[in-house]
RNA sequence: GGGCGAUUAACUCAGUGGCUAGAGUAUUACCUUCACACGGUAGGAGUCGGAGGUUCAAAUCCUCUAUCGCCCA
């Protein structure tokens, strides 16, 4: 590293000074984790791997900012730190941006083609149809290149981390991972495969699982249809879903519900249909809403499917799993009809349109004569009656979810809630109250975790299925491979026992076509750095870990999830602290989103204000708390590492100078009233930042340490620079040196984690011999200065500033210099305070530029309004 | 509708039972002092969202209420 120097800067300039520092690590390897160190000592961080699809945004650098932070401050606790960096690249946010870039479509049956390059810059028209391989080639190299801008980014930011810990969640460790945990779940009988009513994205045609979903206020509308009863006579149903009429397996109303009491046991007869279906009571009609009694469809809502699931009704399937109307016959099988004729052609006008134009055809046939169950008549009473409600959508998606019986692998979390919380109430949430979310998402679920997908750039769910003679998969008998195979594709890999020819052949098997949900893998990224399932001895070294930091909107997703796994796996918590993130939201303090055109990325600001300073701001955000981006943090933030620049340069330069003992200046040097009640200062900083930062609060940390930084440069250098002029000569001059040596030294550190560039610059101007680098230094410590005394008074250092405050009051008010000289000095106060400034009053005569002999005196009491010294001086004149 | 959090100076925020509620920014006046004008010194500025209550004592604890944000249904 740099050699030390006594030539500084005359202006600090960020950029050059460091880019120079982050190669200077790289080359050093100083964030290097060392595997040799035992567990104790080695302080492990779950990082969390950024989604690469596009760029990052402003809140993600300040968050991972925060964690830097709290690694730096352990590793310069002397800890040995594990601090990988992972991309998370699989899943659906890649295919979506590959889709936009290359203008392409996955279609599975496709067969690869080696030649095949994707291009860019291609019309919206000219999208092709690719094979499932080539077009995760093209996920590839979009990720590869959305990798690369990430880590410059993280580099610019400076973060800690140890680059050759990297892993990227579809390459072939992480897949490897989470088959390998797939697997032992299936061993354990905690995963199981069933045709099962799941949520479903039309669009995407992938089931989504419950930690997906999120509700919407959308329009809607109350059609009021008139349905009869089988031995005559009708009654009104409001439903906001008619489309769902030729799916209606039962009506329920409330069994408390008077008006229609007399029904149950009966049978109505839907209209247009005139399909028979059970009139049945059920609690979860609610006489309120609409007329109070409603249809049970196939499935119009999750109450639906409740409802079906505690009934022996039968599924009427109409709807397919790309959203549109399925063919039917009425008059076979389940769908009966009074008048199957009739009942097919309305049908068939809807049949194969998307469900919006088959609400809307339906309306119109129930609107028409003849519609109404007894054929009198239209069924549709009045105007459709314009609502908002909440419906559910995939977080990802555009339109409604739909719940469709399909065949999903599920992993068992129903049972486990109880075990769940017990996880979590180990585990120290930072702030406390973000474990309410996680506890509250838990006691909520309500289903167990779909894990399988129908996509293609993801983890493939390693399993195949025998076929039957006449080519059916025998989806109760799976085939796994062997642990020593994985990872693997089984649409490209055989079974044990088979052979490719074999493949989708009868009485051969198939390959398993679904990918697993992005939480498959991402819930396992402690296990993933700890290799869990491969390396035991590592797992046990590097599981479970210290630290998970993340944003609180996926305590819902990636913790919980996390929390699931390692309770499954190793009977464990995954983590023994989780520092929850706030959001950066805009400065009218909404949520920075892409559609509301407010993001903000971290590179301008880097760019701008230097690394040191945005990394400023992002430590003054509190974990937990969502905070509005203010640039004025960032003008404090350069004010402060020009103010450290600075102050460094003034230090080393009276260190440099000094003589005798230039250059060499021991805390035992420390011996008058004044630089021990300065050291005490620092002794309590020390000890109030340390227990922050081991608290995670490195605000708190951060706002001791800068307050004591400015108390330092504004009174105690102030108050010592006259002695230090002196050149060390005097026992009073060597004191104050060691005492700013000293000080100086311990800022330097004390900011290094928050500020790592400015830190390491200056310290290598002058302590590079001590330590080859600031961050390998050690944390500040008390027991650096117990030979120094404590100082006389308690009250020493702040008796000499109030002092020192009143007189330059009054030159203020006086307008005049502060350098105008004080020519007769009286201080009056009580017998304490007069004690506590006799050790100080040498330094306040200097620091107020006194020519007379100063005058201190006892008095009995003073009048209130004046503070603790009564103050009475003559200026003379400022030549 | 439920949960969690926030509401303190013009702005951004500290302050979880105890001196006269703090800081920075902004603002005002002064000082071109040999580290720093990207500076220094001094000052002005708040009935702590509202209403009740507990207490010798409330920004802080309790109840109700308003507004905002996030999460969930």
């Amino acid at each position: 590293m740099d050699k030390k120097t006594t030539s500084y800067p005359k202006k600090y300039k960020h950029f050059d000074m460091e880019q120079k520092w982050r190669d200077e690590w790289d080359n050093q390897g100083i964030y290097d984790w060392n595997p040799d160190v035992p567990r104790e000592n080695t302080y492990i961080v779950d990082t969390p791997p950024p989604t690469v699809s596009g760029s990052l945004h402003v809140g993600h650098a300040y968050s991972y900012a925060q964690t830097d932070v709290i690694v730096r401050y352990h590793r310069m606790r002397g800890k040995n730190i594990f601090y990988p960096m992972g991309w998370d690249d699989n899943g659906l946010p890649t295919e979506r941006r590959v889709q936009n870039v290359f203008k392409i479509r996955c279609e599975a049956h496709l067969h690869y083609d080696p030649n095949w390059k994707p291009e860019r810059g291609k019309k919206k028209k000219e999208v092709e149809a690719v094979s499932r391989r080539n077009f995760i080639e093209a996920c590839e190299i979009i990720t590869a290149e959305d990798e690369k801008a990430f880590e410059d980014t993280w580099r610019k930011l400076g973060l800690s981390v140890d680059w050759s810990l990297i892993y990227t969640t579809i390459g072939d460790h992480c897949r490897k991972i989470s088959q390998l945990s797939f697997l032992d779940l299936v061993n354990k009988g905690m995963a199981y495969n069933t045709e099962s009513i799941t949520m479903w994205d039309t669009d995407f045609k992938t089931a989504v699982s419950q930690a997906e979903v999120e509700d919407r206020e959308t329009g809607g509308a109350y059609h009021d249809l008139r349905f009869g009863l089988e031995d005559g006579g009708d009654f009104i149903i409001s439903t906001t879903r008619p489309e769902f009429l030729a799916a209606c397996i039962a009506v329920a109303a409330h069994p408390e519900d008077d008006r229609y009491k007399k029904y149950f046991g009966k049978k109505a007869v839907t209209p247009l249909f005139k399909a028979p279906v059970p009139i049945v009571a059920s609690e979860h009609a609610d006489p309120e809403k609409g007329s109070g009694i409603l249809m049970v469809c196939t499935f119009g809502d999750f109450a639906d499917v409740e409802w079906w699931r505690q009934s022996d009704l039968p599924i009427k399937q109409v709807i397919g799993l790309d959203g549109k109307i399925l063919k039917v016959t009425f008059g076979a099988g389940v769908f009966e009809s009074l008048d199957p004729q009739a009942a097919q052609q309305a049908h068939d006008q809807v049949a194969g349109l998307y469900l919006k134009q088959a609400r809307k055809k339906i309306v119109e046939l129930l609107s028409e004569e003849g519609s109404a169950a007894d054929g009198k008549g239209a069924a549709m009473v009045g105007e459709p009656q314009q609502i908002t409600h909440p419906v559910r959508f995939y977080e990802k998606g555009d339109r409604p979810l739909e719940f469709i019986p399909t065949r999903q692998w599920f992993i068992k979390i129903m049972e486990i809630k109880e075990e769940l919380l017990k996880q979590g109430a180990k585990i120290k949430w930072h702030p406390e109250f973000m474990r309410t979310r996680y506890d509250h998402w838990v006691e909520g679920l309500n289903q167990e975790w779909c894990v399988s997908r129908q996509r293609y750039f993801g983890v493939p769910l390693p399993v195949w299925y025998p076929l039957s003679a006449n080519g059916l998969p025998d989806y109760e008998h799976p085939i796994f491979p062997a642990k020593e195979d994985l990872p693997l594709d089984p649409l490209s890999d055989a079974p044990p026992g088979y052979s490719e020819e074999q493949r989708d052949k009868p009485g051969g098997f198939c390959g398993d076509p679904d990918v697993m949900d992005t939480w498959g893998t991402s819930s396992l990224t402690p296990q993933i750095s700890s290799y869990w399932g491969l390396d035991e001895e590592r797992h046990r070294q590097l599981f479970p870990a210290d630290l998970r930091p993340q944003a609180h909107d996926i305590i819902r997703t990636w913790a919980f999830y996390t929390i699931v796994k390692a309770w499954l796996h190793d009977r464990e918590i995954p983590w023994k602290h989780a520092a929850i993130s706030g959001f950066i939201l805009d400065p009218e303090r909404k949520k920075m989103s892409k559609s509301k055109g407010n993001v903000l990325t971290p590179e301008a600001l880097l760019n701008e204000h230097s690394s040191d300073v945005f990394r400023y701001w992002a430590s003054r955000g509190r974990l937990g708390v969502d905070s509005a981006f203010d640039e004025t943090l960032f003008k404090i933030g350069r004010k402060l590492v020009i103010k450290i620049f600075n102050a460094g340069k003034f230090v080393f330069t009276q260190l440099d100078s000094a003589k005798p003992l230039a250059g060499s200046f021991s805390v035992e040097h420390i011996c008058t009233e004044c630089d021990r009640a300065w050291i005490a200062i620092l002794r309590k900083t020390i000890a109030d930042a340390s227990r922050a930062f081991e608290d995670y609060d490195y605000t708190t940390a951060l706002q001791g340490i800068e307050d004591s930084f400015w108390n330092f440069c504004d009174n105690y250098l102030e108050i010592v620079k006259v002695k230090a002029y002196q050149g060390g000569e005097t026992a009073e001059s060597l004191s104050a040196l060691a005492g700013l040596n000293w000080s100086f030294k311990t800022f330097l550190r004390f900011f290094a984690p928050f500020m790592p560039f400015i830190t390491e610059e200056i310290w290598s101007w002058r302590y590079s011999d001590e330590s080859e680098s600031i961050h390998l230094a050690s944390w500040p410590s008390a027991t650096e200065v117990a030979q120094v005394d404590e100082p006389v008074s308690d009250k020493s250092f702040d008796a000499a500033k109030e002092v020192i405050s009143r007189v330059n009051g009054f030159k203020t008010t006086s307008q005049v210099s502060l350098r105008t000289p004080v020519i007769e000095f009286c201080v009056k106060g009580v017998e304490e305070y007069i004690n506590a400034l006799r050790g100080m009053i040498s330094y306040v005569v200097d620091a107020v530029n006194c020519e007379a002999e100063p005058v201190l005196e006892v008095v009995e009491a003073l009048p209130a309004e004046e503070g603790n010294f009564q103050v009475e001086i003559k200026l003379g004149k400022y030549k």
